[in-house]
DNA sequence: AAGGTAACTGAATCTAGGG
DNA sequence: GCCCTAGATTCAGTTACCT
């Protein structure tokens, strides 16, 4: 995959590359709402030196030796405010927003992007399956990071693929708790010296779960924090398009080597289990129109209930008329109804939903289109 | 176990009771640093909108009760630093907190914690072993819930009773990641009605490795958010006294029914934790956990020594302490010993290897591995 | 009595799309 | 924007009831 544009108004979007410089700074030289997701691993530690710096590029002064707490917490605060503002200017209507730490920053973090108007969808533990253990036995092995994932505002229609990560998952929903192996081995990057290139770099088995789960084939992935571009790699393989973010040349160098050398999966093992919800709707007027029921003919639910079909595609029962659903919700008292499932007909003594009638017409439409 | 006081300069601390109005105030009518631990499971804020039904038309009972709904995060925010503040005023120079929460109000929680100086030691992760699942398919199962370990202050010289705690885990030290069960059976509490008492009572499993791990027999533990009182009923099981403040009469009612009928280490804690957990070893320490096996128990072996069961899952028998493994080799005079077999209890007169409540474990872990 | 099945439940920020 | 309707969606239990 090489490097290209996309437009957006004036501005082009620079397509799988790696931006170098300021994250704040580069985000606000993006175009809006233009990212469908940002996968952020943002610096943990407070003891930070001095190199942290505003959107306008003034630098925030130091915590030096003889920082106290809450001056530390404050300027940690306010380059994290300054990271999910940017961020969310960038991101899509209904773009979204993970980012990843300890309790050492996890907490300031996530109540900032509460305060920054983000609406927290999960919060999910990646628990590691081999963490370092606690050498002086003085506190619990710290055995997993925190990861939160937040839409851009309340209500906006995020992206979940819902069926693919249930099927991940061995046809059980995926929880908020994910069993990962920490990046070592052959995964972890090692430099000329053979020391590892990044401190922090991220197994590609997390993002795989994120990007799959939270995005589709095609949509833009940005990591303002891209360190050895695990995001970027991931994306890569999965075809989804990246922009990385990142200041220090040793890991971009690392970076731009490592992805250079993926080549993403082909098109056709990127297709994930679609939702019922995204097949086309069918009336079920078509069902009466087509003949397949035909006015008058009765249909039956599995409690027993019955109701006649009508030639405008709506039924009448005992005191109770209009579409499948409705009468079927107020048969059974229910505050819903899914009619397709509810009602059955007759064919040779059997009773069938009328689902299969659904299914029929949704097949030849898929056999010619339009 | 009745209700006595410690003086502590002037005032009296009313041990073993459960104090009724608010907690803020409540807690600054205490004698300050006379508090070894404080457990606190807060409102959470959890901000429901409407109704919420499963797939088979069930409506789901949701938490709406008065005292979780607050007007802004603002609001919330300053409840939390004024009872985060009471509280530290309360604690010894080397007590500590724990804060339960859930992805509404943990980060604000956290974040608050850390400006009023306390000091993060690790964030827990309550893994449930059987969550309520996400009925509509729109976001991962919420299946964890948030807990924040903190000293007074850094540098405080808190308790850790690591090895108990590596006991109960067979070994292993105690990661950051618990899995047990959620409060239901014959542990949830129920009103006159059958109801549940309390639409958010915690396991007790879930207070036993806190106060097992955090605090020594006879420390005084405060739970401003008493609730229908969990803490106070493991607090009394495990010898330590405690002080509960709750709002709600009907609540404290509860409470105090609950922890009457509780004696220290007996029997009838055996109902209140038949917990699961999802690991393929099962740690001895599990079985006492969920109160297969109480504290203070005696086992017996076919060769006719005994030994006790102490709450850190170990034994303690003629002179020898240890894992059920060591203290069976020890008394047999034999270099290693499968205490699984070794050991018996007694159930109607008759010696059953502890090997079956191994077993019982994993029969129920078969089927959802993690 | 034993065994099998149906009903019920849990800290939940739980829809999408057309008119 | 709002309003209305179609119709998609659950896991690990425990308790109650039936044969």
């Amino acid at each position: 995959m090489t490097a290209m544009t996309k437009t957006k108004g004036a501005t082009a979007l620079p397509l799988n590359t790696i931006l170098s410089g300021d994250c704040i700074e580069q985000m606000n030289a993006l175009p809006e709402a233009s990212v469908d997701l940002i996968f952020a691993d943002p610096p943990y530690n407070l003891q930070l030196k001095g190199d942290l710096h505003r959107p306008d590029n003034s630098r925030v002064d130091a915590v030096d030796d003889h920082w106290d707490q809450f001056d530390s917490f404050a300027v940690y605060d306010r380059f994290t405010r300054d990271w999910l503002k940017a961020a969310k200017r960038l991101l899509k209507p209904n773009g979204a927003l993970w980012v990843i730490g300890s309790y050492h920053n996890i907490f300031r973090v996530g109540a900032a992007l509460q305060d920054e108007g983000y609406w927290i969808l999960n919060d999910v533990v990646w628990r590691k399956s081999n963490p370092m253990p606690n050498f002086r036995g003085k506190r619990f092995t710290n055995a997993h990071e925190t990861m939160i994932w937040a839409s851009k505002s309340e209500g906006a229609k995020y992206t979940f693929n819902y069926e693919a990560l249930k099927a991940l998952n061995e046809g059980v929903q995926m929880r908020s708790d994910w069993v990962l192996p920490i990046c070592n081995g052959g995964e972890r990057l090692k430099d000329a010296n053979g020391d590892k290139a990044h401190p922090t770099q991220k197994p590609a088995s997390l993002l795989h779960r994120v990007l799959v789960g939270s995005t589709n084939p095609g949509d833009v992935v940005l990591d303002p924090f891209f360190g050895t571009g695990t995001t970027g790699a991931v994306a890569k393989m999965l075809g989804r398009d990246f922009i990385g973010i990142e200041r220090e040349a040793a890991y971009r160098e690392v970076a731009e080597k490592r992805i250079a050398s993926i080549r993403p999966f082909d098109r056709s093992s990127l297709e994930v289990t679609r939702a019922k919800r995204a097949e086309p709707r069918v009336p079920f007027g078509q069902v009466v129109e087509r003949g397949m029921l035909n006015p008058g003919e009765m249909l039956v639910s599995s409690s027993g209930k019955s109701a006649k079909v009508r030639a405008d595609g709506t039924l009448i029962g005992d005191e109770v008329k209009g579409s499948i659903h409705q009468v079927g919700a107020q048969l059974e008292g229910a505050p819903s109804c899914n009619g397709w499932t509810y009602w059955h007909f007759k064919r040779e003594g059997k009773l069938v939903p009328i689902d299969v009638l659904r299914q029929q017409i949704r097949d030849e439409m898929a056999d010619r289109p339009n």
